[in-house]
DNA sequence: TCCATTAACGAACATCTGTCTGTTAACGAT
DNA sequence: ATCGTTAACAGACAGATGTTCGTTAATGGA
């Protein structure tokens, strides 16, 4: 599934579009564990081999569609000169959460879709957030780690935070959580040098 | 899954001992996504239709299997009271480290377990945290953020770079990375503050 | 407009999955 | 040692998977 400039061929544009609107009407309506391959092709009206031209398996389908919807978000909500400053990191998380959200809601009641495969937006957050650490920070020197491994910490904590917190009854409101995060960011896991 | 008491029933345990070792074994050999159920109820002796009686699918079995040895390992390298402590987490990472080291090794090449369901992994890593936390510091008041929440992300920021760190080519080793690991939670993400 | 390329197609395939029978025999308790 | 319970069994089932074939027709460049 690589990123289609404006000069691939209409079909496969067509085909790939067809099949994920489909997957996703099928996900608010079944739940992602019994759809099939049959019924996403036949929702799509595609041929059924086709679908294996595309994507080698639903999985995979269910990774591009989520990356897709969490890349236009991002955009939205972000200005497109970000860095590694608190009021974008804020931004960053609220953002992820609401993904998240939207997700459990727009999916399958309680067996919401497996957080497993939300691991896309794990990736793009990494990504992100390395680019802000190499942009805003390029004096790393002498801080005893590298950035990747900062930030992909980061992405993995912001991301197990909200995909734990859209399983849950969420307890906290979104504004709430995200203070929370913020919190822990900042000033967490200091808090183990106290005494 | 649940966990055997001693007095369940002899066949149960065989049963389940049997299926897990010969997962195990053709883990090394074919790599994951190529095992088919069938292939693990021949090398165990065990009727096919048995397998189902003890997990709903292969998944089940890879996350019982991994769980279970990740156990064993947290038991003979942490003391039983064990805290929220430098030292004790020092050696939490390294113990990860170790298991997604040896996990990556053990597995089959390249296409190495999908890290998606080594998810038995964290949650087996939040309940620890949180159970230090609960026991160290039962003065969380005016923390901003419930301790859950810290143990949470630290759960995942350990997990997302022992992860990734067994998949890469480790250009660290395992106590570079875990000094890493260690500096990104002690002093990482208050960076973003400094100016 | 024509043409080479190639995506989509229908159909068939071996295989795997998950479930369901009725039967057998191992088990633990009495 | 007996006896009720129940795990394991062989066998069969419909349905889904992933792949292959030769054919058709949409596409974009010349």
């Amino acid at each position: 599934m690589k990123t289609q400039n404006e000069h691939t061929d209409r079909r496969i544009k067509r085909s790939q579009r067809q099949l994920k609107q489909a997957f996703m009407e099928l996900m608010r309506e079944k739940g992602f564990p019994s759809i099939t391959i049959q019924d996403i092709t036949d929702r799509a009206d595609v041929n059924r081999g086709t679908f294996y031209a595309h994507f080698p398996d639903k999985y995979a389908l269910l990774e591009a569609a989520i990356r897709e919807k969490f890349q236009r978000l991002l955009e939205a909500k972000l200005p497109s000169d970000a860095g590694w400053e608190q009021a974008h990191l804020r931004i960053l998380i609220h953002t992820v959460l609401e993904h998240f959200k939207e997700m459990s809601g727009r999916c399958y009641p309680i067996d919401t879709v497996n957080p497993l495969f939300e691991r896309a937006v794990q990736e793009e957050l990494y990504t992100l957030l390395l680019h802000w650490l190499q942009q805003s920070r390029p004096d790393s020197k002498g801080w005893g780690f590298p950035v990747e491994t900062l930030a992909l910490m980061t992405s993995w904590a912001i991301f197990g935070a909200a995909a734990d917190w859209s399983r849950g009854k969420s307890q906290f409101s979104t504004e709430q959580m995200t203070d929370h995060v913020m919190s822990v960011l900042t000033e967490g896991t200091i808090k183990l040098l106290n005494d």
